[in-house]
DNA sequence: CGGTACGGCTTTAGAGCCGTACCGGTGCGCTAAT
């Protein structure tokens, strides 16, 4: 599983974009790690460490916070389990998924010499459960493995702050950006947990990120001047393809006829539950081994699903977005999309579970734009004002509430006051503090103030939300290469169109034209440029294309600037 | 936002059209009933 080979084992025969963003650690520094560590990390997990992991390891075990994005199969996982080796106290471990936690606890526990590794979650035995809290409190457990939700609870927080702590990994840490505001709102404490854990170093681990999904993780964690490594975006081995359809029938017609023809084993990524086993019913017809998958179904049926896949006896799963981390199957051959995605973070990460034994394979987007509507659906939906008012109603003037009272206050389920107590925290009406939940310093808020500010604070993420499926829009209908637009999109410049997607073969991304190669590059707004906008504030530029500017702003979302404009009236202020 | 199911309508008895209501993704932890 996590092996530390992977894509840098190629250097040679692949060029991959390596960035180190913010307060770098120059190159000069790789490879300083301790020898004694290195030894011991051939010892115990027989691993040949490669720069990037090398250089992340150096950063926490000396104390400095670190964001790495790497790749799957580069060896996220052994950053931090090298690291535990080195680190005095405990390594706590973060992870969305009790079944990702199970995953990497097997995965340690097949090296003899490891150190103990346990997991923290209600799916265990009681018997089970208390012999991983005797473990961690006489110091004999290294690595504890556990979801965000564990982390809201006190008691739970105290066990490990006495236990000392020596380092937190947040593994898949772009869900603390795309999951925390409403889905699994427990994400976002995440980053007041961690204080008061005792704030020992913080290793955020993900392999997709957008400069936006990176800049979200840093400061919802509150990590402090972090390392960030970003390398190897490019998937080059992967054809990108996008076909558009007018309406659904032949959408779906077109789905089933390239699914019913592909070669090897592949996933198609669909909307909705009913669409899981629409699908699977005509693919089984046409005579491929397909099989739905999604939430609704009982666990021991997904599980079927899963190891049938990895097995091969099914070759063709119909799923949801719930198929996703924990996925590991190098001979995906192809990803076909019969719906669009909400973002391109989640579609470049989807589209990234083919192919990764480095072998050739297809990603196809059938591309109707109707289908957008289901996405804009789920990016709306901002809380009752009702239930925002009610939590504002539990935190008195002078005093404070602790989070966990409010649902009990309010009558409201705890996910609900949850996600409206994040709601006025980011509208800054209320604040979170040692003693609980207070109301935010000089100003006196009215009820009916502090419903305006977190809606409108909701509305201001749903423009950002909105932009992000905008962005997808524009990869559905870019003439340009598929290529140059995911890279920009993740900050990463590929200077020539790359000949492996439509666009290239069709010829069009040659017309086109975009980026350095054409000569329309600006060299004056290079991506990640800071600007200032007179109304949308502070962002990031992402990328130039054509004549047009793309930038992000946090308050804001992607938003194209004409270049012509932004020069003759002095749209933009570069910022420091 | 857009697709689908369904009830009601009619140049009236079988079928097709229209308008309206409803629904849609991801997982943790906990509790109660079996």
């Amino acid at each position: 599983m996590c092996a530390a080979f992977g894509p840098f084992d190629h250097d040679g025969a692949r060029p991959y974009h390596r960035r180190v963003v913010g307060a770098a650690v120059g190159a000069g520094n790789w490879g300083v790690m301790d020898d004694a560590l290195r030894a011991r990390a051939a010892e115990v997990f027989g691993w040949q460490l490669r720069a990037p992991q090398v250089e992340v390891i150096d950063a926490v075990t000396s104390g400095r916070d670190a964001l790495a994005v790497l790749p799957t199969g580069s060896g996220k996982s052994a950053i931090y389990q090298v690291a535990g080796l080195a680190i005095d106290g405990l390594v706590v471990v973060v992870s969305p998924l009790v079944a990702l936690q199970d995953d990497q606890v097997a995965g340690l526990r097949r090296h003899p010499d490891a150190p103990l590794a346990v997991t923290i979650n209600a799916a265990e035995h009681v018997g089970d459960r208390r012999a991983a809290w005797e473990a961690i409190a006489a110091g004999t457990a290294r690595y504890a493995f556990l979801a965000p939700e564990q982390l809201a609870n006190d008691a739970v927080v105290d066990r490990l702050r006495q236990a000392r702590v020596g380092l937190v990994t947040v593994d898949e840490a772009h869900c603390v950006s795309s999951w925390g505001e409403d889905f699994r709102p427990d994400y976002l404490l995440l980053g007041e947990a961690i204080e008061r854990l005792g704030r020992p170093p913080v290793l955020a681990l993900t392999a997709t990120g957008s400069a936006p999904v990176r800049r979200d993780v840093v400061e919802r964690l509150r990590m402090r001047t972090p390392l960030v490594v970003a390398a190897g975006f490019d998937r080059p081995e992967l054809r990108l393809q996008v076909v558009r359809h007018e309406d659904a029938e032949t959408k779906r017609d077109a789905v089933v006829e390239q699914v019913a023809h592909a070669s090897g084993a592949g996933i198609v990524y669909v909307a909705t539950h009913a669409e899981t086993t629409a699908y699977a019913d005509v693919l089984t017809a046409r005579g491929r081994a397909a099989r739905p998958y999604h939430a609704g179904m009982p666990m021991h049926g997904r599980t079927a699903v899963h190891t049938g896949f990895l097995g091969g006896e099914v070759d063709v799963v119909v799923a949801t977005t719930a198929f996703g981390m924990g996925i590991d199957k190098p001979d995906v051959r192809w990803v076909v999309h019969a719906d669009v995605p909400e973002s391109v973070d989640a579609y470049y990460q989807e589209i990234g579970r083919a192919g990764r034994d480095r072998s050739a394979a297809v990603a196809t987007l059938h591309y109707l734009s109707a289908d957008l509507g289901l996405r804009r659906f789920f990016a709306a939906g901002s809380p009752d004002p009702d239930t925002v008012r009610a939590v504002f109603a539990a935190v008195p003037h002078s005093g404070s509430t602790e989070r966990s009272a409010l649902a009990a206050l309010t009558g409201l389920s705890e996910h609900a006051a949850t996600r409206a107590a994040n709601l006025l925290v980011e509208a800054s009406v209320l604040v979170d503090q040692d003693v609980g939940l207070v109301r935010a310093q000089g100003r006196r808020w009215r009820a009916d103030d502090a419903v305006r500010a977190a809606e409108r604070r909701a509305d201001e993420r749903e423009h950002v939300e909105q932009s992000r499926i905008d962005m997808m829009r524009r990869f559905a209908e870019t003439l340009g290469c598929r290529r140059q637009f995911l890279l920009g999109y993740f900050g990463d410049e590929l200077p020539d169109p790359c000949g492996n997607c439509d666009t290239c073969s069709s010829g069009t991304a040659y017309a086109v034209g975009s980026h350095p190669a054409d000569g329309t590059h600006d060299d004056e707004w290079p991506p990640d440029t800071a600007v200032r906008h007179p109304v949308w504030g502070v962002g990031n530029v992402m990328s130039t294309e054509d004549d047009r500017l793309t930038v992000f702003f946090p308050h804001a979302g992607y938003r194209t600037l004409a270049l012509a404009d932004v020069r003759k009236r002095h749209l933009l202020t570069r910022l420091p």
